[in-house]
RNA sequence: GGUCUGGUAGUUCAGUUGGUUAGAAUACAUGCCUGUCACGCAUGGGGUCGCGGGUUCGAGUCCCGUCCAGACCGCCA
């Protein structure tokens, strides 16, 4: 037996027992006269004593040869410290060492094993096996692995059965890039990685398994974020006999529970709003609600008043920044030159002090007068002592650059807490998005969501303004989960893919499989699939994606431990009848 | 495809207007230290200033190109 204990396991109650004990040597602490070293695992911490007198003097020197990172085994008997640390649970204690082995030497890491390291992140991906001794990268995974039993618990429970889809199945020219991998066995035809197992589930349906679930990876092959992977884990869901609302209650209860489980955290009903009410009052379509800051429309109060800027644009809007009026004009300045970057692309920002004296003050008094200005902060919910900022343009950019300045001032002045949790539906997206580029539309789910029952005749008349039942469920700001109610009626599929462009032909090569299947008794069904890396990074208080993922890849999609991708060998290459990619053709 | 930021000791960073031998902290090594736990003290070794080119009497510093990393826009049904 290489060890009784683990290192996080003793405490006074086992004083003088005998002991073995095996880890990683985390610190070492030589006084000299007596050598102490910080034994780790996985568990915890356990100081290790070495010293002139009651240790023998072989095993003392063996200790003084010890280096950081080194695995060894230690046989000793449990005793109280004569000075104890009270911050740590094995601090009452500590093991008086009798026999030492070092089962494996280490090199010297290339960066501290500790929650605070001296290693930038390039450098820890590399060496991603160090990185993950931290306590800190540990307990992230260990808090994944709680997120994914209580979800799998959650569904088992709720009657959804587990079944996994293939990962090699067909490419599709709708959506993300796929990954495509070469078939062997088939020359000159390739597989393609899942975006989602969407046909799949939907296919699952109608085999009659009710409810269906899977904790499951797929694959896109776009370019990334900080909250992007190319390979990501959704918990992909799908039931039958369900109408929106059916859905909804189930994964409102689901996140409910979890927040309950593993935050501690009670969460009331989740507020629905429209897509378009989102737009309007957030110019988002993921909204953290955990702070004010609705855009107040401004056209029918700052346009025709002399002030050429806004009298030609679409839309003016603006927000109030809570006891923004103390702000100087150095920070307003700053805030305007944040606006202007190119990535958010404003021409400008017109600002509005709202002075405690009920006074105002703004960088636009030439045009406006204090009646304009306070039925500005009437609109956008200013009070006094509030900084009111203004932007005009076209409607859907100027939103959008409305919405980044709102979630940076929020991140600036600490409103969006790690430790606060809202959540809410955002309902009624339209089915259908022009995309100038192609000349087409696209779908703004995917061609298996069913329009609104009411909206079906649009698809005729008014495509562009057809609603779907689809609905998004977004958590702090983040978009975490998306679903829809699904098409279950080939004719109303045939028509979607005639919408989105499809020839009858496309449509029966590629999705032939499900529109037959759908002749066979198809019943309604509809899910949900939920983004599990991002939904336990905010459960974890973080919005970095990676800092859970054991393994995750770099901005351009490399492994820079296993330094992939890479080229393969010629004769790989012939076997995969891709010879025209070798170097030496 | 585009915009921006960065690349200097094992590591994290500083390096002024272009000017002497490129610094700090930490890690590492050696020695000292009678209860440490971010131990302390002393000493020491450690540099292709990402790479290539250019300007200059002189480049870590300025210019051009390139590679790498990060953030963002496009993209991500």
């Amino acid at each position: 037996m290489l060890r009784s204990h683990h290192c996080g396991a003793l405490n006074e109650n086992h004083s003088n027992e005998e002991v073995t004990l095996a880890g990683w040597v985390q610190k070492i602490r030589n006084k000299g006269f007596i050598v102490w070293i910080d034994l780790r695992d996985r568990f915890g911490i356990t100081q290790l004593v070495f010293d002139e007198e009651r240790t023998p003097e072989a095993v003392y020197k063996e200790s003084l040869e010890l280096g950081r990172e080194d695995v060894i085994q230690i046989k000793g008997k449990v005793i109280e410290r004569e000075s104890k640390n009270p911050n740590m649970a094995s601090g009452g204690i500590e093991i008086l060492a009798r026999e030492l082995t070092v089962l494996n030497a280490s090199k010297t890491p290339p960066f501290t094993i500790e929650n605070q390291t001296d290693g930038g992140d390039e450098l820890r991906m590399q060496y991603r096996y160090l990185d993950l001794r931290r306590t800190l990268v540990r307990e992230n995974l260990i808090f994944r692995h709680k997120v994914t039993m209580a979800v799998r618990n959650f569904l088992s429970q709720a009657e959804f059965i587990d079944v996994e889809t293939p990962y090699l199945i067909k490419s599709t020219p709708e959506g993300a890039r796929d990954f495509v991998v070469p078939s062997r066995m088939n020359s000159g035809q390739f597989y393609a990685l899942p975006q989602s197992p969407q046909t799949f589930k939907q296919l699952l349906m109608i085999a009659g398994f009710d409810k269906y679930f899977q904790i499951v990876k797929c694959f896109r092959d776009e370019d990334l974020r900080a909250d992007r992977q190319p390979e990501f884990t959704q918990i992909d869901c799908e039931m039958t006999f369900v109408e929106q609302e059916d859905v909804l209650f189930q994964f409102e209860a689901m996140i409910q529970h979890l927040l309950k489980e593993i935050k501690g955290v009670e969460l009331g009903d989740f507020p629905r709003v429209t897509f378009a009410e989102a737009m309007k009052k957030y110019g988002n379509d993921k909204p953290d609600i955990r702070f004010g800051m609705t855009f107040g429309e401004l056209n029918a109060l700052a346009q025709n008043k002399g002030f050429n800027v806004f009298d030609s644009q679409e839309l003016v809007v603006g927000i109030a920044v809570a006891e923004g009026a103390n702000m100087t004009r150095k920070e307003i300045d700053g805030w305007i030159e944040w606006v202007k970057r190119p990535q958010i692309g404003a021409k400008g920002l017109v600002w509005v002090k709202c002075n405690e004296d009920g006074s105002y003050k703004s960088s636009v008094d030439k045009f406006f007068g204090s009646e304009d200005l306070s039925q500005w902060a009437t609109a956008t919910g200013a009070n006094a002592g509030d900084l009111i900022f203004v932007m005009a343009g076209p409607a859907q950019a100027t939103r959008a650059q409305l919405s980044a300045l709102r979630m940076e001032i929020a991140e600036q002045m600490g409103l969006r807490k790690p430790d606060e949790f809202a959540a809410l539906w955002v309902t009624d997206f339209p089915l259908l998005e022009w995309d100038d580029e192609t000349q087409r539309y696209h779908a703004m789910h995917h061609p298996f969501t069913a329009p609104k029952k009411e909206d079906i005749d649009l698809l005729e008349s008014d495509p562009a303004n057809a609603k779907a039942n689809a609905y998004d469920l977004v958590l702090n700001g983040n978009e975490i989960g998306g679903g829809s109610i699904r098409i279950h009626d080939t004719a109303l599929q045939e028509k979607m893919f005639d919408l989105l462009g499809f020839t009858e032909k496309e449509a029966q090569e590629q999705f032939g499989f499900l529109m037959d299947a759908f002749q066979y008794g198809a019943p309604p069904h509809g899910g949900i699939a939920l983004g599990l890396d991002r939904l336990v990074a905010i459960l974890g208080g973080s919005e970095t994606i990676r800092d859970f993922i054991a393994f995750p890849k770099n901005n351009n999609g490399r492994d820079v431990m296993i330094n992939a991708p890479a080229v393969l060998e010629d004769g790989q290459l012939e076997e995969l009848y891709l010879k025209s990619l070798s170097k030496n053709p």
